[in-house]
DNA sequence: CTGAAAGCGCTTACAG
DNA sequence: CTGAAAGCGCTTACAG
């Protein structure tokens, strides 16, 4: 069914072996060898079978993603960022998808996606999730976004930071009663939801405002869910003057309810998102914005790394995020 | 390096050859001799290799992901259509990303590729495009999404018309300066392209509405492309009264620069614009809604039908568009 | 620097 | 219904 070492050997009138070698480039073989087996091969069209090779060496050149989301926006941005980096290595990307982390989904067949990988780059999922049950003693790199874990590299950003300075802002601006949206009723799931709360909370505490319950509201990470939660939160007996959504996505759905309602934000109520959407410009939304490509690229660098020096001791990093102050916060004009 | 069938055939006490027919779900093999090998192999937690299966069924069990985009809205969105419908098939996804059609780029090793997969799901790509150079004479299962070509099945909306009926609505709201926001100069490389502009120009003629290409911007469907295209527009001696935009995110730019100049969209200006983006309704953008999520299950179910009965006739389908008209054309309350 | 041979872990005719 | 044996296409000690 296709060309094999076999051929190529017999047509250069070489080993099977002395193929093998010039093929990878190995240096034990004499240059001139090299050059006509190299020349042979593509004569030929030889194109080797991964399958063969993965079975003798034991490596399938691929990396499995495990991701809660595709196509969510801050998660489709990190991907792109893993596939760019990759693009350069050569490593096939397996891309599994978990599904939302708080709905009840199939365990990943882990054991069986590692035998077609050689590692995992995960994204956004805590390192003790369920989903996440076995990886960690496999025995093969695991590159982590969002969470680390003890035998993983691992690079995040500091999303209690980012909460915390993005409801400092806001409290910096005069307000008092600071309203939430977070995501699910759940936070444990999405791992950078709690420490986001945690931001928010040592903010608000640190300038001695109280924390209301009651203007916490769920807004799953949705444009319509981050509308609605704005829409509970106009209708409280005393509603907030201010709101830290835990998304740009949902501060969006949060601006289309408050237009809705005849509001402006920045006028009426100062808003701030998170994340650094491509589309917080042209909303005027003040938002935390975080360098989602760069997660990815970083952690498949990484990634490659471990694979090429195993045994080297992970690396922790932490990658700058910036408040972007606009309009939606201050009322000054875009 | 692990548990391998002749391990199970081991402890069973059968040979290899059973143990393959029994986790396979041959019904040549005696109940009770399945029960037991089935057991076994649970206990010593076998999880087969599929390097080897490969290597000798000739099949990887996977399938190939090409598409332009990752990040794009409409692409992830798509991308996440195939992922959840391969999801049940077992059929691991293993993912392409081109780059930018219009860029210069590499081309994909769609031969080396091939060895790794079973076959393709293309995303919009022309099948004429040099990216698929040599994906046809694979003799492999190819499933087109956005373009087709004759030995692979193919799901796709009609562009053209989706492109008409939005030119067509904005002709019968009485507009006779009709804009275009189109994505780049050079038109071919993204296959969606040139259908809606031919959708577009039919609908102009129809009316008897002559075609002016100085009312033709490119906004390379990105958001901000779509902001300045509008700028250009609105800078023309006389600036249409009305706009197609060839993608909701360029429609979206479209409007913050619509807004920055003072304009309110649907008063001063109509736009339509095409995908049905999440946030269309929060933006009360017109627009042309395409089922992306449905094109990606559409063309991974006829791919794994393909694998599943080689030979069939490959299915051309076409599924159905809607123009949801909101405030950004007729100015009406959202 | 090169080759003969074994082996990676499955599956598949072929026999029984 | 089951098993012995060959073979898929590579790579890798081992010899030379």
């Amino acid at each position: 069914m296709g060309v094999t070492v076999k051929d190529v050997a017999k047509a250069a009138g070489v080993s099977t072996a002395t193929v093998s070698r010039a093929l990878r480039g190995f240096d034990t073989v004499d240059p001139a060898t090299r050059e006509h087996v190299l020349r042979t091969a593509e004569t030929l069209h030889y194109v080797g079978s991964p399958a063969a090779a993965a079975l003798t060496t034991g490596r399938m050149n691929s990396v499995g993603i495990i991701t809660p989301y595709i196509s969510r926006w801050s998660f489709a941005r990190m991907l792109s960022g893993i596939e760019r980096e990759l693009r350069a290595s050569d490593l096939d990307v397996v891309l599994y998808c978990l599904g939302d982390p708080s709905d009840p989904h199939p365990a990943p067949p882990i054991q069986r996606l590692r035998k077609r990988v050689d590692g995992f780059i995960v994204m956004s999922v805590a390192a003790e999730s369920p989903d996440l049950r076995g990886l960690f003693e496999l025995d093969v790199p695991v590159s982590l976004i969002g969470s680390s874990a003890e035998g993983a590299s691992s690079v995040m950003i500091d999303d209690t930071a980012g909460a915390r300075t993005a409801t400092e802002h806001l409290i910096g601006l005069g307000h008092q009663r600071i309203g939430l949206i977070y995501g699910r009723e759940n936070r444990d799931p999405l791992v950078l939801e709690r420490p986001r709360y945690l931001g928010f909370v040592a903010a608000l505490e640190e300038a001695g405002l109280t924390v209301d319950r009651t203007l916490e509201e769920a807004g799953h990470f949705t444009v319509s869910g981050g509308a609605e939660a704005m829409r509970r939160l106009l209708k409280a007996p005393e509603p907030p003057t201010a709101v830290f959504a835990m998304s740009d996505e949902m501060a969006f759905g949060a601006i289309s309810a408050l237009r809705e309602a005849g509001l402006e934000p920045g006028q009426d109520l100062a808003l701030v998102g998170f994340d650094g959407h491509d589309m917080a410009q042209f909303f005027g939304l003040t938002t935390v914005v975080q360098p989602l490509e760069d997660l990815g690229a970083h952690a498949a660098r990484r990634f490659v790394e471990a694979l090429a020096r195993p045994g080297r001791p992970p690396i922790h990093s932490v990658l700058p995020t910036e408040l972007v102050v606009r309009h939606s916060s201050t009322g000054s004009p875009v």
